[in-house]
DNA sequence: ATGTCTCCTACGAGGAGA
């Protein structure tokens, strides 16, 4: 589904960028290169590569037309940007804060003038307990940051699995979701004090009312039954706000053989 | 509670995580 904001049709200025949380790079190669053929995204965020840093597919990806920097970790957890034009500038590899925490779950770069964070969010189940606990933390550290980068006065998208159903339009069922780390007052309280900072929830701002569901789980077909949950978002800094013209959920991945539970998200940005 | 999928260890099946 497209739904152009403003009515503007889109030109070849803007840009698009998507996150996918991909359930492991390298078993998700062929998807991956398939969906990056077909939508080509301008920068994209990865998420759960779960793959250490010498086994990211930097060949295959170059070959696809993406250079891309990286921030693994054996087994679990990894996060990526890629880029069409030009190579991401890094800018920071990991959250402040905690500096025992040893999850690859942040990565920060400068692309076309727009600061990207792509971040994972602990799942945080089961609930309460020290993953829980791990999360609450992960989060208290995310919003500080997420203050520092407002101040900034630099435009920032903030994209990726943040392991958030924001409201009960985001569950397929939202009371069998009350007592989950993904549901849990708290955290939807931790993402609405995010919002309340001056971020724009972007697929929410283009689709006010609608259900809008990137992740489906490999359970009972819950893809086929349209059970899912919106957990993969993207924040922009209200320099963005005017520019946002489109956003969508690519299902079609979603439905391939092989695939993610996760579906790519994506948002489109009117050139300045 | 169940269901499915990935990665890891270490050679085969089971645990952890989601």
């Amino acid at each position: 589904m497209i739904i152009s904001k403003h009515q503007i049709s889109s030109t070849k200025a803007d840009m698009k960028i998507a996150t996918y949380n991909l359930n492991g790079v390298n078993a998700r190669l062929p998807v991956l290169l398939r969906w990056l053929e077909m939508t080509i995204p301008d920068v994209v965020c990865l998420q759960e590569m779960k793959a250490p840093d010498e086994k990211f597919p930097e060949q295959a990806i170059a070959n696809a037309g993406y250079h891309a920097i990286w921030h693994g970790q054996k087994s679990w957890n990894g996060v990526a940007i890629l880029a069409r034009n030009e190579k991401p500038e890094e800018v920071r590899r990991e959250l402040p804060g905690e500096p025992e925490d040893d999850q690859s779950r942040y990565l920060e770069a400068k692309v076309n003038g727009i600061l990207i964070g792509c971040l994972y969010l602990p799942n945080g189940n089961p609930a309460p307990g020290p993953k829980f606990d791990y999360k609450l933390r992960w989060f208290t550290r995310f919003i500080a940051h997420a203050a520092d980068l407002l101040s900034s006065d630099t435009p920032v998208v903030l994209a990726g699995d943040y392991n958030v159903i924001p409201t009960e339009l985001d569950a397929y069922k939202p009371e069998r979701w009350v007592e989950d780390a993904l549901f849990r007052p708290e955290i939807r309280s931790a993402f609405q004090s995010l919002l309340a900072q001056g971020w724009t929830d972007a697929i929410r701002n283009v689709y006010p009312n609608e259900i809008i569901y990137t992740f489906f789980d490999y359970f009972r077909n819950a893809f086929g039954r349209n059970a899912g949950l919106r957990i993969d978002h993207f924040l922009l800094s209200p320099h963005l706000d005017s520019r946002l013209v489109a956003a969508g959920v690519d299902r079609t991945a979603r439905g391939w053989e092989k695939t993610s539970d996760h579906a790519p998200v994506w948002i489109e940005l009117a050139d300045e």
